[in-house]
DNA sequence: TTTTTTCCCGACTAATCAGTCGATTACCTG
DNA sequence: CAGGTAATCGACTGATTAGTCGGGAAAAAA
C-alpha cells in the first residue's frame, strides 16, 4: 500500500488543503484535528507526523490559501496591457472571493484576522504573515497605478499618492466584502464596486481644468471566475 | 449583604459589560464563563441566574457595545450644523474605535463578524443583529449627505446615489480600520482617512464644468475622544 | 526468508470547560 | 425571633478534544 518513501511536502500540502476547507467552513476552534484527519483521509497519528500542532496546520492552510489567490491574480493580469482593464481586473479578482457561490475564502480571511488580532490567537506571534500579504497586494496595485501614469492614462499627480491610494483601495475592497457577507441580499456588491470604480477612475483620469464626472466605463471586466 | 430584591436589568448589564471587556480582549472561545463570573465579581452559578447560556452573554455584550457606540456618535453629531463637519465627525468617530490606545472594540467587531459568518458561530442564527446595526449607521450617513445637499453644500446629483455612497463609505471605514489593526505602524490611519475624505468631499462638492481636485479641508475634526 | 526502515493508526491521557445542583447566606415579614 | 424566600455560590458532572504512544503493516534491504 503505502510506498516506502513518501513525498512529505506533497502530503503536507494535501493535508493543508483539506484543513483549509474545514477551517473556512467552521472556523479554527470548531474544527477538530480528528475531523481534519478524516477529511484528509489519514489517521490522527499520521497527521502529527507531518505537523507539530494544530496551529501549524492552520498556518499551512493560510499559506496554501495565499498561494492560490496570488496565482489567480497574477495569471489574470499577465496578459492584460491596458491600465484601466488591469485596475478593474485587480478589483474584480479581489471581490470575486466573496461571491455567494463560494464564500469560504472570505470566511477564512475573517478567521485569520481574528487569530492575528486576538492576544492569544493562533497567529498573534506571527502577525507578520498577514502584513506580508498586504504588502504584496499593495505593491501589485501600486505598480498598476504607476504603469497607468507612465502610459498617460492616469494623471501624473497621482504618482505622489500611489501608496495611499493602494492602501485605501485595498481597505475598501476588504471592507465592502465583509459588509456584503454579513448582510447578504441587502446590497449588490458588483454594483457597489462598479460605483466606486467609476468614481475612482474618474478621479485618476481627470486633469485640472477638465470637467469632472464619474468615468463612463464598461464593467465587463468585473466578472472573474475563481478556480478552486 | 445582598439585598432581598435585585435589579435584574442592572445586574445583567453589569455582567454584560464585564464580559464585553473579556470577549474583546481574548475572543469568545478563549473566554471562559468562570472568567466572566470572576470579572463581574459573582459566582459562576449566579451568572446562570441571569443568562441561559454563554452565547446569551455574548449577545448581551454586543448590545451593550452597540449602545455605547450609538450614544457616542449621536452625542457628537447633535450640536453640529455644517454638513462637511458632520461628515468628517462621523468618519472620525467611526475610525477612533481602532485607536491604538484602545483597540478592544475593533477586535470585538471581528469577533462578532466571525460568529455571524461561520456556520455554527454563536450568532449565525441571529445574523439580523449585525444587519440592523449597519442599516442604522447607513441611515445616519445618508441623512448627513442629503442634509448637505439640501443646504447646497453638496451637489444635488449625489442624492440619487446616497445609499450607494453610504454603503461604500461604511465599507471603507471598516476595511481600512481592519488593515490598520493587522499591520500596526505600517501606515497612519489618520492620514489615510484624511486622504479619502479629501477626495470624497472633492467629489461631493464638484459641479460639472468645475475643475476637479481634492478638497482642501482642514482635518481638525478628525480627532475624537471615545469615552469607555 | 529475515531483518530493518518507514509509515500509519486509533485507543488512550490529561486537561479544559459549559452548565447543574444542593447547600448556604442574608434579607424580609409577621 | 422564626419561618420563608430571594440570591449566591463553587464543587461536581459529562462531554469534548489536543496531543501521545505503542503496536502493526508494508516495502525495501540483507
Amino acid at each position: 500500500m503505502s510506498p516506502k518513501f513518501v513525498d512529505r511536502k506533497e502530503k503536507q500540502q494535501h493535508i493543508a488543503r483539506a484543513a483549509l476547507k474545514l477551517f473556512a467552513l467552521k472556523g479554527f476552534a470548531a474544527t477538530s484535528v480528528e475531523q481534519i484527519a478524516t477529511a484528509a483521509g489519514v489517521g490522527k497519528g499520521t497527521l502529527y507526523e507531518y505537523f507539530e500542532t494544530k496551529t501549524d496546520i492552520f498556518v499551512a492552510a493560510i499559506v496554501e490559501w495565499m498561494k492560490q489567490f496570488e496565482n489567480t491574480i497574477m495569471a489574470e493580469l499577465a496578459h492584460i496591457e491596458d491600465p484601466l482593464t488591469r485596475l478593474k481586473t485587480f478589483v474584480a479578482v479581489s471581490t470575486a472571493l466573496v461571491d455567494p457561490i463560494d464564500p469560504l475564502t472570505a470566511r477564512f480571511s475573517i478567521e485569520i484576522l481574528q487569530h492575528t488580532l486576538i492576544e492569544d490567537g493562533a497567529l498573534y506571534e506571527r502577525r507578520h504573515v498577514m502584513k506580508d500579504v498586504h504588502t504584496g497586494m499593495r505593491k501589485i496595485l501600486e505598480s498598476i497605478l504607476l504603469d497607468g501614469i507612465s502610459k498617460g492614462v492616469f494623471r501624473p499627480e497621482w504618482a505622489r499618492d500611489a501608496e495611499k491610494f493602494a492602501i485605501n483601495l485595498l481597505g475598501y475592497i476588504d471592507g465592502i466584502s465583509l459588509h456584503y457577507l454579513m448582510s447578504q441580499n441587502y446590497f449588490h456588491i458588483r454594483e457597489q464596486v462598479a460605483f466606486t470604480l467609476q468614481n475612482v477612475i474618474g478621479m485618476l483620469r481627470s486633469k485640472p481644468g477638465d470637467p469632472w464626472g464619474p468615468a463612463d466605463i464598461d464593467n465587463d471586466r468585473l466578472t472573474v471566475e475563481i478556480k478552486n
